[in-house]
DNA sequence: CCTATAGTTGGATCGTTGTCAAACAATCGG
DNA sequence: CCGATTGTTTGACAACGATCCAACTATAGG
């Protein structure tokens, strides 16, 4: 198991997470990671009508600025909300943003 | 007086806001509404490093997210935070988004 | 009317970004 | 070892965006 990398919980800025996630694309992946957890990239890709690099660089994207984390497993790599992490760092930012998300509104919140 | 054209609140886009407060300069901009209320284009502008016209270009862009709204009185144009709209359509995001911006950090949210 | 003031608009430039396609890499199953 | 599976990387391309400068608009003051 290999872990990606990616910035510490001190080191992810404000607005390179508000840039991630002004991208409808990034957006729904984040609002699945949401509801559903831990998923492959395979998983979370089906249903985004994007070419499968495309899905793999906004992965890169989300993981840069620190949104998610990712962790490789034999050929699948398993891709995850850093939720513990932002919400340490930017108290009610990711849970605002997922209730004003029109995927996963009226979704519960995960504990 | 005049208002300029702005999105009615139901219109204003989740992905929209996220990509005006994405840049420095503009959460600048926002982060110096929260705190002084309503003020001038020239006031925000004064000491945000860049160009006048680069400036009125970042009024444009959050005008039309949905984030500020621009009351024209003679030769100055007076800008603030569309706050109670914003709370609104999406509840805690701009106080979480203004709480984990180092500009506004420990000021308290106004009334 | 003339000038200064306050912003906006248009053009040019330059870097960034979202997308697809094709090639590549790594792993797993026979 | 071979072929299928899973993603990543690279290249190309078009679109966007941030910036500055210059020109423009509109208002206020003398």
């Amino acid at each position: 198991m290999r872990l990606l990398p990616h910035p510490a919980t001190e080191d992810i800025q404000l607005t390179e997470v508000l840039r991630a996630l002004a991208d409808p694309v990034r957006l729904e992946i984040v609002g699945r990671l949401s509801t559903c957890g831990e998923m492959t990239c395979g998983d979370a890709g089906d249903q985004l009508g994007v070419h499968k690099s495309t899905a793999s660089h906004h992965y890169r994207t989300l993981r840069e600025a620190g949104v998610i984390v990712s962790k490789q497993e034999g050929r699948v790599v398993y891709i995850s909300l850093r939720r513990h992490d932002l919400d340490a760092r930017f108290p009610g930012l990711l849970d605002s943003i997922l209730a004003a998300s029109p995927m996963t509104a009226g979704a519960p919140v995960p504990l």
